[in-house]
DNA sequence: TAAAGGTATGACACCGATGTCATATGACAC
DNA sequence: GTGTCATATGACATCGGTGTCATACCTTTA
C-alpha cells in the first residue's frame, strides 16, 4: 500500500508537503496541491492511522463492550427488551462525531471482558463504553487513568460514570396514570425480585399509591419471574387466580414487562375475561413488536434504550474532550408512558361481572 | 501511557529485551524475564498496536460493514429475519481467530459505505466483510488490491467472493415435503417479485412440483408484498379469498416469510378456517420468535444466517492467510426445513367442509 | 530601500514497537 | 586450550506519518 513518500516522490514534493495537503494545516501552493492530489488518486493512497497515531497519540477510536449481538433474540433476558437499541443510540451519537466505534461482543462469556479491554487498550481507544443487558450492578477490571469509561444500563461500586433507566419514575408515572383513570386496586406482577429494576419499580409503584392516598396491599404484588420458562407460566396462573379470588380483586394487572403482559392476555382470555373491558393490563419496556401488535394494543412504559445510548456516547465524548461534568453521579434517563387501549377508565359494573366469571 | 522504554528503564534492560519478553521470540534469562514482567505489571504497560503495526504492517483487524444494528427491529424488511444473526456467526468465527472485529454500521445510509471503507483502510484492516439486509445485488467501491472482501447475503457484478442462502433449494425441499404429505394444490403467496429471494424460491417451488409431476398453476401464486403495510394485509385477504373461491382450492398456503404466515393465520381464523386441520400453512425464515410462538407452531425453512456468518468469516480468514480457494464462485448455504404442526397430512374430507365454510 | 510579515516549502527528529546485526558469556567437544 | 555453538543481551535502523525549525521568496509598509 502506498505511503506518503510514494506520493511525495510521484508529485515531486517533500513528504511534509503531502502531509500539509492532507491536513490543510498550512498553506500549499495551488499547483502543488493539484499535483499532490493527482498523485494520491493515482496511487490510491490512504494515510495510515497507525503512523498518525504514533505522533499524535490519538487513535480516534471508542471501544464498546457488549453482549447485545451474540445474545440477541436468544433465550429471553430479564428485561425482555433487546439491548441492541442501546447500541443504536450510541452508534448514532458517535457517528456524528469524528470518532470510530469499535464493537467487541463478549459472546455471552463475561470472563472475556478483561481480554477485550486489553485489546482495546492496545488500540489505544480514547474511551470505553460498557453496555449491560439489563439494569444491574457490575464489577469491571480497573482501567489505566486517562481512559474514561461510561457504563450503560449498569453501575459499579467505585462510582464509574453510568447511564441508567429511571425505573422508579417510569413505574410511578404509569401507576399514577392508572389511578387517574379511576383504578384503586392495582396488581403488580413483578420480574425477579432480585434484580435492580424490580426494586426501583416497586418503589415507584408504592410511591404513586402513597401520593394518591391508597394503601399498599401486599396481596396484590407477586414475583412471577423464574429462570425456568415452564414454571413461570404456572406462577402467573397461580398469581392471577389467587388475586381474582380476593374479596376485593384488582381491576388492573401491571406486569414486569411486555412479554409477561402478553402471557397475561392469554391467561385472562382463557378465563373468559376481556381486556380491557373487564380488566386493564399494563406492561413495561414498550417492546414495540409486542406492545403494538397485541390486541388490544398494550399500555406500557418506554424503556428509553436508544436515548440512553445517545446520552452515554455524549457523556463519553464530553469526558474525552475534557468538557464533562466533574461529578460522576449516574445519569437517569426516563421514558414516557405509552397509553394504549389495554388500560381503560374503571367502571364499577365490570367488577361484579368479573366475580361471576371467576366463580363459574 | 507507559511505553516499552519505560518498562526497559524500570527493569534495567534494553527495550529489545522487553520486546522479547512480550513476544517470546528469543530466549530471555529467568531473572531478567521476572524483572521485566514485574515492571510491566507495575507500570500497567499495554503494548501499542499502532507501533507494532508500523513494523509488521499487520493490523490484526477485520472490518465489517452492516446496517444490522441501526435497522434492527425497525420497520420490517423484506426477509423478516434480523440480519443480526449473520453478525453473530461472524463474531463467533472471528472470535476464535486472533483477529479483532471492527464493526461499522451504515446507519441506514448506504452512501456512507465509501467513507466507512476508507476509515477501515486507514486502520489497514486485513479483510472486509459486507453484510446486506436481504439477499440482493450490490455495487461497492473498488478496493485496493491486497485487501480481500467477502459479501454476505449479497453479490456483485464483478465476482467478489460471496456467501448466499440457497433459497432455491430451501423452497424446493419445503414443497417436496408438503407434496410428500399428500398435498397437490399448493398456493404460494410470495414476497415482492422484484427481490432475488423470490426469484430463486419460485424456481425451487416449480422444481419441486415438476419433480412430483404436478402441473404449475399460476392462479396459485401471488405477490402479496408491498412497501405499504396497510395495503399488504388487503392484498393477502384478496389473494386468499380468490384462491379459496377456485373450483379446486389449495390445501396449503406457503408464505414468503414467517411474518406473512402469521397474518395468514389471522385471516384464516377470521374466516373460520382451522390451521392445520382445514388448511396447512408454511412460512420461510424460521424466525423463531414467530415460528415457535404461533399456535400451531409454524412449519418453515431455516434461513441459515448464523451459518452464513460463520462461513463468511472462515472464507475471509482463508483468503487472508492465502489458503483460500482460487475460484470466486458464491458459497451457497442451505438450511433445513423445520417441520412443525402447521402442515399436516392432507385428508380429503376437509376440503369439502372448507367449501361450505367459505360460502356461508 | 530596508524592515516586517505572509506564503510556500523542505530537512530532520520523533512517536513505540520490532528486525538485523553485533557482542559477550558459558558449556561442550575435540 | 581452542574452536563451536547455544544462550542472553544491546545498539541501531526502520516503519509512515507529523511537529519543529529553517529557508527562500514575494508583498506590503515605514
Amino acid at each position: 500500500m502506498a505511503t506518503i513518500y510514494d506520493v511525495a516522490k510521484a508529485a515531486g514534493v517533500s513528504a511534509k508537503t503531502v502531509s500539509r495537503v492532507l491536513n490543510s494545516d498550512a498553506p500549499v501552493g495551488r499547483e502543488t496541491r493539484r499535483a499532490v492530489e493527482a498523485a494520491m488518486t493515482e496511487l490510491g493512497y490512504v494515510p495510515s492511522n497507525a503512523a498518525r497515531m504514533m505522533r499524535s497519540n490519538k487513535s480516534g477510536l471508542i471501544g464498546l463492550i457488549t453482549g447485545a449481538i451474540s445474545t440477541a433474540q436468544e433465550a429471553s433476558n430479564p428485561t425482555g427488551l433487546p439491548d441492541l437499541f442501546i447500541l443504536q443510540g450510541i452508534q448514532r451519537a458517535i457517528g456524528q462525531s469524528d470518532m470510530t466505534l469499535m464493537i467487541a461482543d463478549t459472546n455471552g462469556q463475561s470472563d472475556r471482558v478483561p481480554a477485550l479491554i486489553r485489546t482495546f487498550l492496545q488500540h489505544r481507544v480514547e474511551g470505553l463504553i460498557y453496555v449491560a443487558e439489563y439494569h444491574k450492578k457490575v464489577v469491571l477490571p480497573k482501567l489505566p487513568t486517562g481512559v474514561p469509561m461510561v457504563l450503560v444500563n449498569c453501575f459499579d461500586a467505585i462510582g464509574t460514570a453510568s447511564i441508567l433507566p429511571d425505573d422508579q419514575r417510569g413505574q410511578r408515572d404509569l401507576i399514577a396514570g392508572i389511578i387517574a383513570a379511576g383504578h384503586r386496586r392495582i396488581a403488580y406482577l413483578t420480574l425477579r425480585s432480585s434484580i435492580e429494576a424490580t426494586r426501583l419499580r416497586t418503589l415507584g409503584f408504592r410511591e404513586a399509591l402513597f401520593e394518591a392516598g391508597i394503601d399498599f396491599d401486599p396481596a396484590l404484588v407477586r414475583d412471577c419471574d423464574l429462570e425456568d420458562h415452564e414454571g413461570e407460566t404456572q406462577l402467573l396462573w397461580d398469581a392471577i387466580d389467587s388475586m381474582l379470588r380476593l374479596p376485593n380483586p384488582p381491576t388492573t394487572f401491571c406486569c414486569g414487562n411486555d412479554a409477561m403482559a402478553m402471557k397475561v392476555y392469554g391467561i385472562l382470555r382463557t378465563r373468559g375475561i376481556k381486556v380491557p373491558e373487564d380488566i386493564s393490563v399494563a406492561g413495561y419496556d414498550n417492546h414495540r413488536i409486542i406492545a403494538a401488535t397485541l390486541y388490544p394494543p398494550l399500555t406500557t412504559v418506554d424503556l428509553p434504550y436508544t436515548a440512553m445510548g445517545v446520552r452515554a456516547a455524549q457523556r463519553l465524548l464530553a469526558m474525552i474532550s475534557g468538557t464533562g461534568r466533574d461529578d460522576n453521579s449516574p445519569t437517569l434517563v426516563s421514558g414516557p408512558v405509552y397509553w394504549r387501549n389495554s388500560v381503560t377508565e374503571m367502571r364499577r359494573p365490570n367488577i361484579l361481572q368479573l366475580k361471576t366469571v371467576r366463580e363459574e
